[in-house]
DNA sequence: AGGTATGTACCGACTGGTTGGTACAAATGG
DNA sequence: CCATTTGTACCAACCAGTCGGTACATACCT
């Protein structure tokens, strides 16, 4: 018996996994109750992991809400922001206007509980911790940018208006999107991201052409 | 010497202005480092109040930040948005753009530090204190409405499209005035803010009729 | 093969400091 | 003199982080 290894039983952790479960707790609680008011000792519990054991993964709590935040990052830009823009089936301008429906389906999906993770994050340390300020900038920045660069190109096809400034525009459009977000949270009403969503559509009609 | 009271030393302090100064110390503090991360003890220390006088005027530290935010939204309607829409010189719509020009000087003012208090709030507890909850409701609603009525005003004047839905414009403004001040305040880039407010005056002329 | 050393993964008790909140006596003032 | 107002000492719970120790697999030495 007991070929090689443990063969899992009802715990079956290994370094790798262990790492995980901690990451998977604490991004899940640091979403809901922010990054402070979530203690070491509720991700402890809910994951099951004991103290020495996160001490030899994380050499910090603050080490983990970095390492919560690039995994958040990564998981953002490839499988929320890629999938839209990179649709080659769809014009630039009609890959915005399928962001904005992506993100109102998210957070219908979670009853407009938790928000945007970057937005709560952003509001709650971008004044008191400049580490998370500069990670959580290059996430807008990536954002900003992809929604720049597909303006360029609406702009190169002769879809859109010269009046546009797709910088001064992209900056618009999320922050609209994470006030949405917010105004949703606050309250829990998913009608007020479907009016912003519209809202937004008809804002960027203002500069196309040839609809 | 020493007449009557104490006559004004470095304290001066009656029952009123205890009060006061712990109410001014702790939405200061509040307003930055967010409710859960805001001590009771800084708040002391900053005020000069000691324990058992905070507790005489308070019954805790959660009814600190009810009269906070109850004194924070009376002052915002009062000393920010009514000035701006019982102003008979401007039309409805000048009115809503003079609104958007004050949330800008005023992120300018306190260079980008700060954010919006309520936004602040509202990401920081909306999922996990519903007595918060309500109360910043409360203010976005009150927002909501006074923009709305300045919409149904512009209207009935003949300077507003058909085709506006007033609520829905409304709710749009509300989110993204906060997500600019957001944003504003993760950059720490006044001119996202300048961007955002170009772009929601633009936004805002898609139904202007006879500028 | 058998003993020893090493690196990885893990645990739960403990520490020093902070938290929100209480007890109570002293001062203040009409 | 009695209400209000205040300062100080204190408490239990909680916080991030440390420590000593265990379990176990692999590598190394003879």
């Amino acid at each position: 018996m007991a070929t090689k290894t443990a063969a899992s039983g009802i715990k079956a952790r290994d370094g790798r996994s262990t790492r995980e479960a901690i990451l998977e707790a604490a991004s899940r609680l640091i979403h809901v109750h922010g990054y402070n008011h979530t203690s070491l000792d509720d991700v402890l519990r809910e994951s099951g992991v004991g103290k020495g054991n996160f001490y030899y993964h994380f050499k910090s709590k603050e080490e983990l809400g970095y390492a919560i935040l690039d995994q958040a990052i990564a998981s953002f830009l490839a499988e929320t922001l890629e999938p839209c823009f990179s649709d080659p089936g769809r014009r630039p301008l009609a890959q915005i206007r399928c962001f904005f429906d992506r993100v109102h389906e998210i957070q219908r999906e979670q009853n407009c509980v938790g928000g945007c993770a970057f937005g709560n994050l952003a509001a709650e340390l971008s004044d008191v911790h400049e580490g998370f300020r500069t990670r959580l900038a290059v996430v807008f920045s990536a954002w900003h940018e992809r929604l720049t660069q597909a303006l360029h190109e609406a702009h190169r096809r002769g879809d859109l208006h010269d009046g546009c400034r797709p910088e001064a525009v992209a900056h618009f459009l999320v922050a609209s999107l994470e006030g949405a977000i917010l105004l949703t949270k606050l309250t829990k009403d998913i009608s007020v991201m479907e009016q912003c969503v519209t809202e937004m559509n008809r804002y960027l009609s203002l500069y196309e052409l040839g609809a």
